[in-house]
RNA sequence: GCCGAGAUAGCCAAGUAGUACGGCGGCCGUCUCGAAAACGGCUACGCGCAAGCGUGCGGGGGUUCGAAUCCCUCUCUCGGCGCCA
């Protein structure tokens, strides 16, 4: 959501961040609306004055002993044309509430302005592209070879894009993320294991309407929902609090597995682990004061690529453009990592700072002292790794000429210092 | 799942139909060299430049001129019983 009054006072601002987002959004229609619904409030409220005003009057009236019965009747109106007007009211907030919940965030000035991936900037590359002198793998013939997946029973029994990790790839999953909560805990990151299903109104603070029909499974006949991330709960953790000011950053490392629908990516990375409907994520979460957040927007990527470094899996480092962004994000960094095996770079990390967006949706405000006005903080999510991905990297980039995987020596010790699959 | 008791502001808590009692904690001020104590003000949210007005007693609905208060319903918490990895 984004603030009512920038809407109104700088209309222009939204329509240039629609443009460069390339979306359709009728931007006259939700000022309409919110100017609507700031006239019932008054009219609504002039009423309940008046309202209040007879009550009273009554009151005194009866306990003077007074008859009461003249002013009765005209409470009886006041009444009937309030309930009146509250109806009219409440159609005219729900379109607005509808409108204000779809609108994207602003676009950070850095951000290129273009309508797909392909203007995306590349900022930095780290480590070699490894060379081979003998034919490569990909992971599917690689996991196939070694007994590490199997995806046709997956499919038997669940249907595509599912999986049973089998052998060491269930070791080296496990000690991906023993090493990756190890690596938070260090920079002192609280860990939390969120709930796994989260209730309507917390997912729609921190996804937008149609993101629910394409990546959220809903649960049949309750209100929960699979988080399709541990962001979705770690976000809606603080929903409608006060925190106080002295406590920010607060800095969150989500460990859980993630649940996508892959409703919009038919027949993309089909086979193999790559885009699959469930995998594990150690996500950072961070709340925090609006001035500080693209210092810790900075931070958080900076956390990820020491974490890539430490595993030694060749990188690089991409600035989204406007319109391969998300929604909720102002901007947006990508990890990619070299998967040989696809001779590509692909992506395992997303970087982003969603500035108030989430914040006014979840209504999650701080203050310094107690009668300060409250403030919207910011909010920040990256990956710190999404495991199915990274071990495909792993798998492609690490095999060895007797089709072997070589284990990264940071997590040797997280697999009874086993050096090889 | 069943039975019982609850849910009021950051915390505690009074209030069984007529303006939300009071306490603790916190913030600001007075006093002081400084602090403590004492005293005064402020301390949920919305609209508004402000004066002010409105909303708010777990959520939703109903009864009533009027609901924290009565009724229905849902959620959550606590206690007891049952079931369960």
């Amino acid at each position: 959501m984004l603030d009512p009054k920038l809407i109104k006072e700088k209309p222009q601002v939204i329509r240039d961040m629609l443009k460069a987002r390339a979306v359709d959004f009728d931007l006259d229609a939700l000022i309409e609306s919110d100017q609507k619904r700031r006239g019932f409030i008054l009219k609504t409220d002039e009423l309940r004055k008046k309202k209040n005003q007879v009550a009273l009057e009554i009151s005194q009236k009866k306990k003077a002993g007074e008859d009461a019965s003249s002013i009765l009747s005209e409470m009886k109106t006041v009444s009937s044309e309030l309930s009146k007007l509250e109806s009219e009211q409440e159609s005219v907030e729900k379109t607005y509430s509808k409108l204000a919940l779809t609108i994207p965030n602003l676009v950070h000035e850095s951000v290129p302005i273009g309508v797909d991936e392909n203007a995306n900037k590349e900022i930095k590359k780290w480590g070699e592209i490894p060379s081979f002198d003998f034919k490569i793998n990909d992971h599917i013939d690689i996991s196939e070879n070694l007994d590490l997946v199997d995806l046709e029973r997956a499919a038997k029994v669940a249907g595509a894009r599912f999986y049973y990790l089998k052998n060491d790839l269930v070791r080296l999953n496990q000690s991906l993320i023993h090493y990756g909560l190890d690596f938070l805990a260090k920079k002192e990151y609280s860990l939390v294991q969120p709930p796994y299903m989260i209730n309507h109104e917390s997912m729609e603070g921190a996804v937008i309407a149609d993101d629910f029909e394409e990546v959220i499974y809903k649960i049949e006949d309750e209100d929960l929902y699979m988080i399709g991330t541990s962001e979705h709960a770690m976000a809606a953790m603080r929903a409608k609090e006060i925190l106080e000011g002295k406590e920010l950053p607060l800095r969150y490392a989500g460990v859980s597995p993630c649940f996508r629908k892959e409703a919009g990516a038919h027949g993309r990375d089909q086979k193999g682990i790559f885009r699959v409907h469930q995998f594990d994520k150690i996500e950072q979460f961070v709340f925090t004061r609006p001035e500080d957040s693209w210092k810790e927007h900075e931070k958080m990527l900076a956390v990820a690529e020491e974490f890539y470094q430490n595993l030694e899996i060749s990188h690089r480092v991409m600035l989204l453009s406007s319109g391969d962004m998300g929604k909720v994000s102002a901007k947006t960094y990508d990890i990619e990592a070299w998967m040989a095996g696809q001779n590509a770079y692909r992506e395992i990390v997303s970087c982003s700072n969603c500035l108030d967006y989430q914040a006014r949706r979840l209504k999650i405000r701080f203050r310094d002292k107690t009668n300060e006005d409250t403030q919207y903080l910011h909010t920040l999510n990256s990956t710190l790794i999404a495991t199915t991905r990274v071990m495909v990297s792993i798998m492609e980039n690490f095999q060895t000429k007797d089709g072997h995987i070589r284990i990264p020596s940071v997590l040797q010790s997280y697999m009874g210092n086993q050096k090889e699959i």
